[in-house]
DNA sequence: TCTGGGGTCCTAGGACCC
DNA sequence: TCTGGGGTCCTAGGACCC
């Protein structure tokens, strides 16, 4: 098992597209000063303290001076992603992407097809087609990759951490407890900020602590995930490579979709009377991805969060539909139930579940889902702004 | 620490049915 | 009438990941 991650990825593209960024310290998120969060920072503006998920105000104050900082090219981002994948393709055909900037491959079975004479065992074999794979998209994109190869997918995951930057980390059989066991709690996925707090009240800041941890204690903080927390920090995490992310995966037979799709909005200021075109706009955009994907939605979700940071969220089950109008009506009677305070509003957003796939993508006789096709090749030709309806246009003629 | 935007998955309580 | 238990679906919230 192998998981391959490419090296601060945003910051490495915005060097390709600009190359005046190389060697300076960079962050990528948003305007110096700004609002929004660091989304990816190169070493050089580590050093001083930056991290993605940080606030931008923050990395403001402890980026120095020659620091950039640029909002990003997510366009971008998703071509290079693609690119990097049709090389890993390359070198094995079973290819899970478990993010933008993140890979895993099974190597099993390849064994005897990388194999050259002097390899020392099949491990020495793997690693060595690794390096060629890294190299390989550093060679023919220019982005620098890191991986880490293990017996299991957690394991591997850490390894291509440890292996940053540039480097290529395997972790033998049997070896695994070991390299684990002085780690601080969070290296481990799935253990985040709330559980590393309630670790470290039970006494548990390293991952052999972890390992060792009584059962009990376990359960209490990771409920159902106790099990397999405890068997990753002991490096007997599953082998399994997992699924592909379901909103790239196939659909189920009975027409059902895994997966989600949503759209959500923070504002510097915003009223109630603007909530409704801002939730015209939401709707419009979700609805369009889900007519691209061909499907329709089965329940609607509207979440709102206030300034103070209190988030409510509303949903219903609702007739499968892609049209743009309907989800605005729902969403509407949403909105009304959930705002039941007069503080001003920081985030509106729409998301969409229970997807079913779309039986009939040209219906001749539902005005409404038509006129959605017809709206969507028209952005096609003339970009999305194109075409709007009535509330997002008066929304955006005044520059909201 | 004053927090974006895209997701996945789990939990807990209530409705409803038999 | 105040009383069972199991199953399933729905809804709201929260942890986690990148």
């Amino acid at each position: 098992m192998c998981c391959l991650d490419l090296d601060t990825f945003f910051v490495s593209v915005e060097r390709l597209l600009d190359p005046s960024l190389v060697g300076r310290p960079v962050v990528v998120g948003g305007a110096r000063g700004g609002r929004g969060v660091v989304t990816s920072a190169s070493y050089e503006v580590r050093a001083f303290g930056v991290r993605a998920g940080m606030s931008i105000r923050e990395a403001s104050d402890r980026a120095p001076a020659d620091a950039v900082f640029v909002p990003g090219h997510g366009d971008e981002y998703a071509d290079y992603s693609r690119r990097a994948r049709e090389i890993v393709e390359r070198f094995s055909p079973v290819v899970v992407a478990a993010s933008i900037d993140e890979h895993y491959i099974d190597f099993r079975g390849c064994e005897r097809l990388y194999r050259r004479p002097g390899d020392r065992d099949d491990d020495a074999t793997i690693e060595r087609a690794v390096r060629d794979c890294t190299a390989a998209i550093h060679r023919e994109l220019g982005l620098p990759a890191s991986a880490g190869i293990a017996t299991s997918k957690s394991m591997a995951k850490v390894a291509s951490g440890l292996a940053k930057p540039q480097g290529v980390l395997m972790v033998r059989a049997g070896t695994e407890a070991a390299t684990l066991a002085p780690l601080p709690v969070r290296k481990l996925p799935g253990i985040g900020p709330v559980a590393e707090q309630k670790l470290a009240a039970a006494g548990i800041v390293t991952l052999a602590q972890v390992a060792s941890a009584p059962e009990a204690v376990l359960r209490k903080i990771f409920g159902v995930y106790a099990a397999g927390i405890r068997s990753s920090a002991r490096g007997e995490g599953s082998d399994d490579i997992g699924r592909e992310r379901p909103a790239f995966r196939e659909h189920d037979p009975e027409g059902g979709v895994a997966g989600s799709i949503s759209n959500e909005r923070t504002f510097v200021e915003s009223t109630p009377e603007t909530a409704g075109e801002v939730l015209s706009g939401l709707c419009e955009r979700v609805a369009s991805r889900a007519r691209q994907r061909g499907v329709l939605a089965g329940q609607l979700t509207l979440k709102l969060r206030y300034v103070d940071f209190d988030t409510i969220s509303r949903g219903r089950t609702i007739q499968p539909t892609s049209v743009d109008t309907e989800l605005h009506r729902v969403a509407l009677e949403l909105y009304r139930e959930a705002r039941t305070r007069e503080l001003p509003i920081r985030l509106l957003g729409i998301a969409i579940a229970k997807l079913r796939l779309d039986a009939v993508q040209l219906p001749l006789f539902d005005g409404g889902e038509r006129r959605g096709v017809a709206v969507d090749r028209i952005r096609d030709r003339f970009g999305y702004h194109a075409v709007h309806l009535a509330t997002t246009l008066r929304r955006r003629r005044r520059g909201v």
